[in-house]
DNA sequence: TCCACGTATCTTGCATGCATCATCCGTGCG
DNA sequence: CGCACGGATGATGCATGCAAGATACGTGGA
C-alpha cells in the first residue's frame, strides 16, 4: 500500500561510469531561452512558442516545456495555458523591488563578510580583475566578474536561501544591464569603484562602512537601471 | 526566419467560455506533493518516484514530473537523474537559514507597514481570529491564519519579489511545524500574543517597536523549530 | 567466504501523438 | 456596413512509448 519505498539513502556521488552525455536537452533548453532574455533577442512582450524553440534546438517540445516553466518560476515570462508564453517586459516598479531585495540580502552579507575580514584579500583582488576587464574592453567577462563579486559575498554567509534569492534578484538586472553597460564604459568605472569601497570595507573589518558601500552601490545601480530602461 | 512572432499583447483576462475544468493535473500533482511534504507522509531521506505517485493520482508522469521539478526548485527535494526524488531532510542548519531570510525580510515588512499604519486596524482583528481559532483546536485553520498574518504583511509591501522569496523561506518550517503545533499548545498562546505584540506596533505607526517585535517572535519561532526536529 | 559479472528490474529523459482550447478569418445575414 | 457564426489554424496539456542509465541480485569462480 505504501506508494513510496521507505528510504534508499545511499545517493552516492561517484559514478560508476562518468557517462558525461553534456547537460541535458531539458538543461539547454533552459539555458537557450535565459541567454536570449539576457541578450535581448525576447524582448518584453514578446510572445514565445514552445514549438518554434523546441524546432530551433532540434529537441522535442516536452524540456522546451520544463524551460519554460522554470522561467515562469522564476517570474521572466508568463504562462497562459493553451496560448503561449508571453516575455514581461521589466518595469521600473520590478527594477525597484529587485534592489530593495538585493539591498535587504547584500548589507546584510557584507555585514557578516566584514567581521571575519576573511574575504577581503581575494575580493580586492578580484577588483582589480575587473579593472583590467575594463581596460580590455571584455564587456562579457566584466558581466561575469561583477556577477562572481556579489555572488561570492552572499555565498560566504553559507545561507543557501539567500543564495536562491539572490539569484532571483540578478537576474532582472541581466536583462536591462547587459546592453546597457556596453554604452556606458563610464558607469563601469564608477561601479569598480563602488565595489573598491565595498571589498576595502570589508577586508577593514569595518561592518558598518561595509553596509554603506553596499547601499551606496545599489542606490547607483538602481539610478543606472532605471535610466536605462 | 525569425523564430518568434514579434508581439501580441492581447493577453485579455476574460475568457469567452470560462471553462472551469478546476486544477491541471500538474497542479494537483503539485499540490498533491506538497500536502504529503507537510503533512509528513513525505520525510526526510525518503525516495520517490514519479511512477507512484502518478498511479496514485491517477495521471500520467509527465505533470508528476513537473510537479517534482517545481518542488526541487523550491528546495524541498533532490532529483538524481534516472534515480528518483530524493525527499530533503530538514536540517537545524536550514531552520536557521530561513529564519534568518524570514528576519531580513519580515523586519522590513514591518517596518514599512508600520509607518502607513493601514494594515494595523485588520492585523489586529486577525490576532483575535488567531486566538478564537486556538480556544477552538482548529489547528489546520490556525495554521492557515499564521501564514495568512505574516503573508499579509509582506504582501503590503507591494514587492513580487520579497513575496517570492518569501514563500520559499516559509514552506520549511511548515514541513516541521504543522505538526509540531498540534503537540504544544502553550506555543501557540505565546504565538498570538507575539503576533498582538507586531499588529499593535504597526497600528500604533511604532517601526522601532514593530522591527523589535518581529524579531523576538522569529527568534522565539526559531527556538521552538530547532526543538521540534 | 568473498568478490566479479551478467541480467532483470526500476526509474527517468524525452520523442511523439492526440484531444482540447484560443484565435483568426471568411462568409452570410440583417 | 456591421456582426454573428463556423471552420481552419496554431498552441498547449498530457498520455504513451521507447531507449538508456542505475541498482539489485543470483551465480560462478578463486
Amino acid at each position: 500500500m505504501s506508494p513510496q519505498r521507505s528510504l534508499k539513502p545511499t545517493p552516492r556521488t561517484r559514478r560508476a561510469t562518468p557517462a558525461d552525455d553534456g547537460p541535458s536537452a531539458s538543461e539547454r533548453a533552459y539555458a537557450h531561452i535565459r541567454a536570449r532574455l539576457f541578450d535581448g533577442t525576447f524582448t518584453g512582450n514578446m510572445m514565445l512558442s514552445e514549438g518554434d524553440i523546441a524546432e530551433e534546438l532540434a529537441i522535442s517540445r516536452t524540456p522546451v516545456h520544463e524551460a519554460l516553466l522554470r522561467c515562469e518560476f522564476e517570474g521572466h515570462i508568463r504562462l497562459y495555458p493553451k496560448r503561449g508564453a508571453l516575455v514581461l517586459p521589466v518595469s521600473a516598479k520590478e527594477i525597484q523591488d529587485v534592489l530593495v531585495t538585493r539591498r535587504l540580502i547584500e548589507v546584510h552579507a557584507a555585514d557578516l563578510a566584514a567581521q571575519s575580514r576573511e574575504l577581503g584579500p581575494g575580493l580586492l583582488a578580484q577588483v582589480d580583475t575587473q579593472a583590467d576587464l575594463l581596460h580590455r574592453e571584455l564587456d562579457e567577462e566584466f558581466s561575469t566578474a561583477d556577477d562572481a563579486f556579489h555572488k561570492q559575498i552572499i555565498q560566504a554567509t553559507g545561507n543557501g536561501l539567500l543564495d536562491r534569492a539572490y539569484a532571483m534578484a540578478r537576474d532582472v538586472p541581466l536583462r536591462v544591464g547587459n546592453s546597457n553597460l556596453r554604452r556606458h564604459p563610464e558607469r563601469v568605472a564608477q561601479l569598480i569603484a563602488e565595489h573598491r569601497a565595498i571589498a576595502q570595507a570589508i577586508a577593514d573589518g569595518d561592518p558598518a562602512a561595509a553596509r554603506a558601500a553596499v547601499e551606496h552601490h545599489l542606490d547607483m545601480a538602481m539610478k543606472s537601471l532605471l535610466r536605462a530602461i
